[in-house]
DNA sequence: TTGTAATGCCATAAATGTGTCACAAAATGA
DNA sequence: TCATTTTGTGACACATTTATGGCATTACAA
């Protein structure tokens, strides 16, 4: 049975995440501030744990650390405001995804799942931090994208871009929730500079064939990554 | 089949490494202080030897200076703080390779091949400790660094920084990686630091052509070495 | 101790990335 | 089809990040 720990010092976000997660199938244990995150952590053996990274007395960062040290159990991050992207996911954290709030429990609960089946499948590869759609292959240690072999040269927006649309295949972002995830629920600038990095990402990824994926728009709505499946 | 000592006092590391190991195929056997450590490879005959620094009884230094008298096994060191590299590295204990907590069991494991690698093409040649990339030789027992054969002259922080970077080809490093792992994570000093180190790493290595590698920047990431693979 | 090399820090120059806008092009629906 | 809305694009200003040279301090060897 899969067992997910989550820690936030807001009860209401605690309990309605609890509710969904249980309406998962999943043990779930609660946790309102650091400490008692690790405390829990060291003496259960969590699948997947889910943290906020404002928390009284030990903030989430910290608490990934700690459990970097002797672990390698998938964490997602829950962060206020659009934190710097390597931060959280790459090289100084390493955290396995991240949510920016506000969110729906639905989308967090979406999230857990394809970390879970992304970590599944990992356990045959080495590498983690890995993302593989077809022919693209997003590697954020490396920091690297590649297009059958062929390195696409990305800014840090470009990729997270990619990423952040790549890892949810088919589901459509309004360019707010864009802007939310990217730039931070703080940031107030215009919704068109979401038009003009989709642009620009466009235009590298155009340098190579790909037939079975495509940055998609969706008419009056958003952009999503959309993945044609082959008709094997 | 590859038999490998974990020595670490604290049981929560040597367990999740022993886990990585056992999946990795290795033999794996414990120790929990320097004594233990000491009886253990008395006794067997292990391919790697993973060793903490700060341990009971007898530390980590004390183990490899006793093991070293006798044998050549490949030692990866296990430091809480940013030991003198050529302390650990070079002449003094000879060790294979260092690692700074706080890790990741995947790094470590990582590394494990990586040693084991090398020195399985070693055995040919006499030497250890030497990490060759095309027409780069950085060999950290004498302390020299050569392309083609024309030696670079380089100071300690900038051999550290290279190998550092050479060692984990392709990988991002942040300038708070790297200052936590050339510096010590105790230190407290400028960012920036890091990019005079390149600046000056750069310029030497720059003095002899090397078409197939480079320390690249990506930007506003860090740093990284990267290796342009020859279209053989 | 003294002289020399190494190191760390800073200011400024250079390079690169980002956000905004205006207008063109495309999609939609009557 | 046309009017309207939405998206795509190129240009440009400006913000951010990195490279560089110089200088002060420290470490080290003679």
């Amino acid at each position: 049975m899969t067992k997910i720990l989550i820690a936030d010092d807001n009860k209401q976000i605690t309990s309605i995440l609890e509710e969904y997660s249980k309406k998962e199938g999943y043990e779930t244990i609660l946790a309102y501030d650091g400490i008692q995150a690790m405390e829990l952590i060291k003496k259960n053996n969590f699948d997947i744990i889910l943290l906020d990274v404002m928390m009284p007395k030990m903030d989430g960062f910290e608490v990934v650390r700690e459990v970097r040290k002797e672990s390698d159990v998938p964490v997602i991050m829950i962060t206020a405001r659009g934190e710097d992207f390597e931060r959280i996911m790459g090289l100084d954290i390493g955290a396995d995804d991240y949510i920016v709030k506000p969110f729906s429990p639905q989308e967090v609960m979406a999230r857990v799942r394809a970390v879970l089946r992304r970590l599944s499948k990992e356990t045959i590869m080495q590498k983690k931090s890995l993302l593989q759609i077809d022919n693209l292959v997003i590697d954020i240690e490396d920091y690297v994208v590649t297009i059958d072999k062929n390195k696409v040269m990305l800014t840090k927006k470009e990729l997270e871009l990619l990423w952040t649309l790549a890892s949810s295949i088919g589901k459509v972002f309004t360019r707010d929730n864009l802007l939310n995830t990217l730039w931070g629920y703080d940031y107030f600038g215009d919704t068109r500079t979401v038009d003009t990095h989709v642009k620009r990402l466009r235009a590298k990824l155009n340098e190579y064939p790909h037939e079975n994926w495509d940055v998609k728009t969706i008419w009056a709505v958003g952009y999503k990554f959309e993945e044609k499946k082959n008709e094997e």
